[in-house]
RNA sequence: GCGCCUGUAGCUCAACGGAUAGAGCAUCUGACUACGGAUCAGAAGGUUGGGGGUUCGAGUCCCUCCAGGCGCACCA
């Protein structure tokens, strides 16, 4: 009996009872329930049973009846579905279910066989999305705050990934304006000894990506005129730093299929075509010799410059011209993830796809993330690519491993904003659940390594003898990845899948606690022990599945 | 001034509109001749920033006030 089944019945019934209640009333139409309608939740406390259904309360009225009394009716009938051991009713209408113990065990033999696949999904099969994140200018190595994004957004690919999603992860370059001339200026500056410009990038990064580009070119880069000397730089340079920040995002285990370059767009006159689109719809304009999209007709406060007037594109053009390309790649959904220094964007960005004639938040959606402070001592510490004094993913990866890093991260929501103290980092302290989670995988192993030497294996399966109290609360806990991985996808929160795998690795330590796999001493290897392996097995696979949704290992040793 | 996010236990944070608001850390008390003690059992800790409203039911939705963060360019 999974829940999914048991959510079947349940609406079967309650279909039923509001028809006959309707009918003997003769008033009103039947309501329409739906799979939605009945789905059912877990009770926190667990006296509550195993699943209860609020329905009654969502319906009575609707029927002409008060919540208990309609409650009692669909027990009447609940009751009687196999392997359902009791229907309670509690508190203003609740119907509580509580699960004869193979019901509920069989579901340990389930999430062995289905294994890797366990709390996969339906809920984007098929739908293209396009996930654009961390986007840093490549003209420093990624800082400590779009360390966040890589985390959130590579476990969120996954989950949709999860759930049927078929999924590009996707890089967005700013290489074509003057932020790109400053980083070549500020590379030429220091491969000449000079001091870094005014409006430039300081930092040991620039003096090493200077050294590296002097060691590329045929001959003395003293010789070349500054301004191709610059472009040499400028050329090369960003090219190192791409490398780096691919390197670096690889070995934060955060592969992208798509690196974009802003540069292209404007090479190959996507831009034009795009702003020519748009002029096709009506919503340019001509002012102040600049060229205008009209998106306060698309709930703007303000309409915005797409061509200045000097001539230049401004950086919207680009951000045009790039969500057209991505819808003419065929992707339904768009989703960028931002840094809420960046929520500005988002009216102008929505505006713009209206204007395509698409539909705000559905083709293209913004995920705004709150901004990551740096603290030292309980200080913030200010961050400047400028003066050089960035704390860089590598800085985090050194100091508490990937798995560490990306679960600190991809643990909170990202409407909250968090904190890194490095120095609690840096103490390599145990306050990081990561490793109760990764002991709890470790833990599974370890029984399984030792049912394995003292002869107990899964020969057999007999649900029925799962009776230990601590048992039911495992198979519950089990029981909602599916949910917990749709749920995760839809609301775009990742943090919702750590949480829950803490609280797997909870249940497992006290069910450890209370029952064992493998016989004490001279005593007999029985069905109780074959049965608890499939079930800590079962455990085991969860936890590699949720911790692989975030990107952090299962270690079977630690 | 306008907009977005946040405000929950001493600290860091959870909580599909559901039942007695939960975890970890910190504090206190217990459990190893028991599959790994990176564990478990228990105690203590709360006017969910304040005030209204919506409904069977509000930390959650609406209004308002307070506090903090971030943003309001022909910069990128």
């Amino acid at each position: 009996m999974t829940p999914a089944e048991l959510s079947a019945s349940l609406l079967a019934i309650v279909q039923g009872v509001a028809e006959r209640r309707i009918d003997a009333s003769g008033a009103g139409d039947v309501p329409e329930v739906t799979l939605d309608d009945v789905v059912l939740e877990r009770p926190k406390n667990r006296d509550h049973g195993d699943w209860a259904s609020n329905v009654a309360m969502k319906f009575a009225k609707r029927l002409g009846t008060n919540p208990r009394e309609l409650a009692t009716d669909i027990a009447g009938e609940l009751s009687e579905v196999d392997g359902v051991a009791g229907v309670d009713i509690a508190g203003p209408g609740f119907i509580n279910i509580t699960l004869d113990a193979a019901a509920a065990g069989a579901l340990a033999k389930s999430i062995v066989e289905t294994g890797a696949s366990y709390g996969s999904g339906h809920y984007y099969d098929g739908v293209t999305i396009d996930l654009e994140f961390v986007s840093a200018n490549p003209t420093g190595p990624i800082h400590i705050g779009g360390v966040r994004w890589a985390a959130v957004g590579d476990s969120l690919a996954r989950i949709f990934q999860a759930v049927g999603g078929i999924v590009t992860r996707e890089y967005y370059f700013n290489d074509h304006g003057s932020q790109i001339d400053r980083f070549a200026r500020s590379l030429l500056a220091s491969a000449f000894g000079e001091p870094a410009p005014e409006d430039g990038y300081g930092g040991l990064y620039i003096s090493e990506i200077a050294a590296r580009v002097i060691e590329t070119y045929d001959g003395d880069v003293a010789d070349l005129p500054r301004d191709e000397a610059q472009e040499l730089f400028r050329a090369v340079g960003v090219e190192f730093m791409f490398g780096d920040i691919k390197k670096s995002l690889h070995d934060f285990g955060v592969d992208f299929d798509v690196y974009f370059h802003e540069n292209s767009l404007h090479e190959s006159k996507a831009v034009e075509r795009a702003i020519a689109r748009l002029s096709e719809l009506g919503h340019i304009y001509e002012a102040d010799g600049a060229t205008w999209l009209r998106t306060t007709q698309f709930g703007d406060d303000r309409d915005r410059v797409i061509i200045k007037s000097d001539g230049e594109a401004a950086y919207i053009a680009g951000d045009i011209a790039y969500y057209l390309n991505k819808r003419e790649r065929g992707f339904e959904r768009n989703i960028i993830m931002l840094g809420a220094d960046h929520h500005g964007y988002v009216g102008r960005l929505m505006a713009m796809t209206a204007a395509f004639g698409d539909e705000p938040g559905v083709n293209l959606e913004i995920l705004i993330g709150q901004l990551v402070n740096l603290v030292r001592d309980g200080e913030p510490v200010r961050m400047s690519k400028r003066n050089g004094t960035v704390v860089s993913m590598e800085d985090l990866v050194d100091a508490v491993g990937v798995d560490a890093g990306r679960y600190a991260l991809v643990r909170y929501s990202a409407d909250s904003m968090i904190d890194i103290d490095l120095d609690l980092l840096t103490r390599r302290s145990n306050d990081n659940p990561v490793f109760y989670v990764q002991y709890a995988h470790a833990r599974t192993a370890a029984v399984g390594r030792n049912a394995a030497s003292a002869g107990v294996d899964r020969s057999v399966f007999d649900a029925s003898l799962l009776t230990h109290p601590t048992e039911a609360s495992l198979l519950g806990a089990l029981s909602e990845l599916p949910r917990v991985v749709q749920q995760a996808a839809e609301l775009r929160e990742p943090h919702r899948v750590a949480r829950y795998v803490e609280e797997v690795a909870g249940t497992y330590h006290r069910w450890y606690d209370a029952c064992r796999v493998t016989p004490l001493g001279d005593e007999e290897v029985t069905d109780v022990h074959r049965t608890r392996l499939w079930l800590n097995d079962a455990a085991g696979q969860v936890i590699r599945n949720g911790l692989g949704l975030l990107g952090v290992s299962a270690p079977d040793r630690m």
